[in-house]
DNA sequence: TTAGCAATTGCAACCGGTTGCAATAAAATT
DNA sequence: AATTTTATTGCAACCGGTTGCAATTGCTAA
């Protein structure tokens, strides 16, 4: 329960109450109410007390944009996402915004997925000197990153996905030791055919997902026998690319097992085997751990990104508390359901 | 494909040009570069190409922080969010950032989902001088209530959400309305003993779509047998409640349908079926028709939100292009699938 | 050619804070 | 008690823009 002072409520909380009238009402000098406000300022207890009481009767709020434009620092922090039909991609999301609270930052959401106006939004939000950028699993286009090459001057980085364009910093889960354990899992279940599904392939982010999965398979003598391609990352890709296929003739005995790349993908897969006889099944790993996943119906074996930790160092890289170098990746944990 | 000019490049792009520095080279004063990027300023189109050309070969970007300064107005518009375990919420988001985006907002994320601090976050969004508020279907709290009292002074918006409080604009879809239709629905299909599945429950928003049920399935001498309280929005939550319902012995028979307060509920109740027997299923009705209720594993009977519409409203409040006065509901539409 | 008027442009002041420096007050030293 | 040292406080200038007003310029009409 908040309680409203009689003044404030006087004057309709108009919003105008500034430092000079605080300082009026304590008698002294707006620079003394500007102290009272930062820490560790040089002041004596006493006046600090005065402008703090005076700054309570009149229901004073320091203006953070002004303040901003003088420390020359705003504590926004850029998101920037497009793929929004990625229940992952919330949680990534919600943990990185709480964490950023926690440690006095505010999110600005640069929405992508709007073709054409990417490098538009975040110029937009570059003007207004956010402090730094995180890219939440984002596929970087070239133009995304010619345009991350003219905004040097704060810290950049890629969050679950890896990447190596030169001044971005990658945080991201270790999807080539990923790829290699599910390969290693497929192999150990007695799968011969094996395949991949990837969501859209990007030139400069990859995941390294499917190459850990080839070169674990290669270690046990198996190959990926097939890439499937969808367009997006998205239930509904999943289910019509793995149907296509189902449903394409060919010479060769089809696929008895499939990685997709995350856990949408999966689902979707799953959704395109509904129904199918038991000897037509065929084995589905996905990636990420997101909720559905758990279900009865699913069941999905997949495998969980270590989100917290990642977004931990993600924004220990913004306080520079870490040299930005080499990619940072960590390891997951393989949830093993029945799916595959 | 963004070219750099070579100053850009020589200077590296230090990020101090000023507007003085553009003045300079272009030969005019400091005020005559700011009236060149305002619209519709006072200013000849000689002197505007020169002071245009001395900007991208400087590669001046005006800061938009010392801009919202002067103007008063910093097109920041903050997006409250708490449970964020709902896919619908992501759509929600993503329908909401890209709206704002178009009409050239910049989307503040405030995530209240960690508790106790509610309060400070917005308060400091405020004190960034954010131009409006949307909550996105949160659940106000009292202290969210009184916090939202001494915030007059930009529109309040609750979306997909009702409540009462005097300065708050609401912008939802009629649940009244909608749970009527479900309760048409079910009544046609047959059924006699039927329940109704809450979320948390919130003194000053509401839904709606328990009175508009209970009112639909009394109008055909029905009533709501049991209210199951799912503690919040989850798909864990709903398995979980309805579990715990079918597993307490009751002298009364147990219910035959349950409409859930939302689709991630109703996925947990549908879980909750999963391998009982063809006699002991109950027929299940969502609210949202998130992307997941339509697998074929769910095929969830659920009612879809205008979303689009919803957040078309929204911002239009927002720009003040209508009288904030009545709440706003928008019908949904009944999207039929097998479970109900 | 020149008065008369509108369109431009420069200037000072301001938005609401912060910061280095100098002046003053308080505390410590001898 | 006088002097040195240290802690506070006030002041001016600044962060990077915008805006009302006055001065200047350009253009039209007489």
């Amino acid at each position: 329960m908040i309680k409203k002072s009689k003044n404030e409520s006087e004057m309709g909380y108009s919003n105008k109450v500034t430092a000079s009238d605080v300082a009026k009402q304590a008698g002294v000098s707006k620079w003394t109410v500007s102290r009272a406000f930062s820490q560790g300022a040089s002041i004596s207890t006493k006046a600090r007390e005065k402008v703090l009481k005076a700054a309570t009767e009149l229901g004073y709020r320091p203006n953070l944009l002004a303040r901003s434009l003088t420390i020359r620092k705003t504590r926004l922090i850029g998101l920037v996402v497009d793929e929004m039909d990625n229940p992952n991609l919330l949680q990534l999301i919600k943990e990185t915004s709480l964490k950023l609270q926690q440690r006095g930052y505010l999110s600005v959401l640069i929405n992508i997925s709007e073709h054409g106006e990417q490098e538009k939004q975040i110029s937009l939000a570059d003007q207004f000197q956010i402090d730094g950028l995180i890219f939440l699993g984002t596929t970087l286009t070239e133009a995304l990153v010619d345009l991350a090459q003219t905004i040097q001057h704060i810290p950049l980085i890629v969050l679950c996905r890896n990447s190596d364009i030169s001044h971005i910093q990658v945080v991201s889960t270790d999807g080539y030791g990923a790829g290699k354990q599910i390969a290693a899992l497929l192999a150990k279940q007695g799968y011969q055919r094996i395949g991949y599904m990837t969501g859209p392939i990007s030139e400069s982010t990859r995941l390294n997902r499917l190459e850990g999965f080839r070169d674990g398979l290669a270690e046990l003598d198996l190959k990926v026998e097939v890439i499937l391609e969808a367009g997006h990352y998205g239930r509904t890709a999943g289910f019509n690319t793995l149907n296509q296929y189902l449903a394409t003739p060919s010479d060769r005995q089809p696929i008895e097992a499939l990685f997709c790349e995350n856990d949408v993908l999966a689902l979707g897969a799953l959704d395109a085997l509904h129904r199918k006889s038991h000897a037509d099944r065929i084995g589905i790993v996905g990636f990420d751990d997101i909720d559905e996943a758990s279900s009865p119906y699913y069941a999905l074996t997949t495998y969980r990104q270590p989100l917290k930790q990642l977004v931990d160092e993600a924004i220990r890289c913004l306080d520079g508390e870490r040299e930005t170098s080499r990619p940072l990746l960590l390891p997951g944990e393989l949830i093993i359901r029945q799916s595959h």
